[in-house]
DNA sequence: GTCCAGGAACTCA
DNA sequence: TGAGTTCATGGA
């Protein structure tokens, strides 16, 4: 076990809440089971940085200090923002702190998000357990039984179109599908692209996929490439450009950072509105 | 039952 | 290039 007392913004629950990721669950108070490739973490988190990590130092070296983004100075990012000339990202900036930008896995954030498209956060959630349970790899679960990983490209590409449906994917199953070979037979090189820093030849590149258009190759940039100015546009984003940029939001402003403040103002704004 | 969802492809003007 | 329509389905 680790007890760790950070000193920069973290809070599980916004994060495990923030629709980058759909694998957090909380298990308990302030205790979140976490699924990162095949890696299964229980994490407590008791407020004010104070954490508790259910593993060795070792595996909290090698894993999860990565995946949680604790190199990044999030304060830090916080502090570009001027209060008095953008408060409405103020504001969100102060209201969700303790947000951070996973490092996901490329493959799971691609399938994750095309998964996602015009749907509510608890159907993807549902929709990708059914899936993980259909196809990933059984993972001893430290606190007793089983749970699964993301299935693999592998995986994926052998589910008939029926097992597909069964995990309520609807129309997105051949995109699903179609990724899943493209990947296989490296038509789509996740390694070459996460090793590309051109945020305009990744999108061109993950656009050129079925199913996948601005927003979702923006969603992959960001949570799964962590292109930190990636600036995904959903309908709560395009709310809140309309609502509170009528005269265009500055996203010069904030480079190379925007897809951090883009994650304070979809937060905020649900939680004003959702 | 109705409306909407971390959209994208397709159609038609 | 742009606006409208369709897609499958669960959650609220």
């Amino acid at each position: 076990m680790i007890r760790l007392k950070l000193q920069d913004d973290f809070d599980a629950k916004r994060i495990a809440d923030s629709g980058q990721c759909f694998r957090w669950k909380e298990t308990g108070e302030g205790r979140f089971r976490v699924i990162h490739g095949r890696n299964v973490l229980y994490l407590t988190d008791h407020g004010e940085g104070d954490l508790e990590f259910e593993c060795g130092e070792e595996e909290y070296r090698k894993i999860w200090h990565d995946y949680l983004d604790l190199d990044e100075d999030y304060a830090a990012v916080r502090a570009m923002i001027d209060k008095d000339s953008d408060p409405f990202l103020y504001a969100a900036s102060c209201n969700e702190k303790g947000i951070r930008i996973l490092r996901q896995y490329p493959w799971e954030a691609l399938i994750s998000f095309i998964i996602s498209q015009n749907r509510n956060i608890p159907a993807i959630k549902h929709s990708i357990e059914l899936l993980s349970d259909m196809a990933g790899e059984e993972l001893p679960d430290p606190a007793g039984g089983i749970c699964h990983a993301f299935p693999t490209p592998q995986a994926l590409a052998k589910l008939s179109d029926e097992d597909l449906t069964q995990c309520r994917l609807g129309y997105r199953c051949s995109y699903v599908k179609e990724a899943a070979v493209s990947v296989l037979e490296g038509k789509i090189d996740l390694d070459a692209l996460a090793k590309d820093p051109d945020d305009e030849r990744c999108l061109e590149t993950l656009m050129s996929m079925k199913g996948v258009g601005m927003k979702v190759a923006s969603c992959m940039l960001l949570y799964g490439l962590h292109h930190m100015d990636a600036f995904p546009v959903d309908v709560w984003v395009k709310r809140i450009l309309e609502e509170h940029y009528p005269g265009g939001y500055d996203r010069e402003r904030y480079r190379p950072y925007n897809g951090v403040f883009q994650q304070y103002m979809f937060a905020y704004y649900r939680s004003l509105h959702g």
